[in-house]
DNA sequence: CCGATTGTATTACTGTGTTAATACAATTTC
DNA sequence: GAAATTGTATTAACACAGTAATACAATCGG
């Protein structure tokens, strides 16, 4: 389980596993039903304490990224993939309304900012054709 | 000075504050050079404590919004409404990076947040009332 | 069954953000 | 210059999030 949390980041740790772990599914390098490391160990891998650890899983659980079984072990759920894709709306819905917000104080047009991004999007590399 | 703030928003007062009184500017019904009502008359308005509207003042005045002097009280700043279309841009580019990049991230492709983006902005068109 | 392994629950410590109580400093007004 | 009005600084109270220490409960493996 390749995760590496920082400290200077600023957001807990719990999350970053939580982002990390997600991408790890999304990307496909977590396969369906795989077990992820126990809480303990991953915390000992991490260096902190196993129940930061149990939180990331619960919150993976509460999103139904993973299920766990006392016991047993925490494994990558079935419907991983699928639900990913509206879990990425849901993240992505927060920046949006934070830009929208910002741009109704700045007078700014959707229609303008639709044009902002789109030369904005063309600095980035290539977008990877990402529909799905 | 119509502002109202609420406990149940989550959001701190003081936000609540910078965030109308930049709506209010911005819809022009602050005009510039207007003088906002003093922290204690607004503070007893709102039945909050002087430093809350202190607070939100400064907060206001370190993003260019109000200019404030001792002794006198706290004004609209010359340039806090009509922000050069280039500065606006470069506000919103700060935004649309940190957002394109999580794009990235979470593999969703340009076209697929635009899509977002204009199903999300018909929800900002009721600014009144719209609360749930 | 019994011990080992695993996730879960409870509790407490710590840091940080929000707000308030109070005192201070600059400007206006007379 | 003095009093009133204004913004500012300091400090504390309080709540909450994040994390850790520890004990508990369920499952697995012999």
């Amino acid at each position: 389980m390749q995760i590496h949390i920082t400290e200077a980041d600023g957001t807990p740790f719990y999350q970053q596993v939580v982002n990390q772990i997600k991408f790890l599914v999304a990307s496909g390098r977590l396969d369906e039903g795989e077990q992820l490391p126990p809480v303990r160990r991953l915390a000992e891998q991490l260096l902190v304490n196993p129940n930061t650890i149990a939180r990331a899983y619960r919150e993976l659980e509460a999103e139904g990224v993973v299920a766990s079984k006392r016991g047993a072990g925490v494994f990558v759920s079935d419907s991983g993939s699928p639900l990913s894709r509206k879990e990425k709306s849901r993240i992505l819905n927060e920046r949006i309304d934070a830009l929208l917000t910002e741009c109704s104080q700045l007078g700014v047009g959707v229609d303008s900012l639709l044009k902002l991004i789109e030369q904005r999007s063309k600095k980035f590399d290539s977008p990877r054709g990402g529909k799905s």
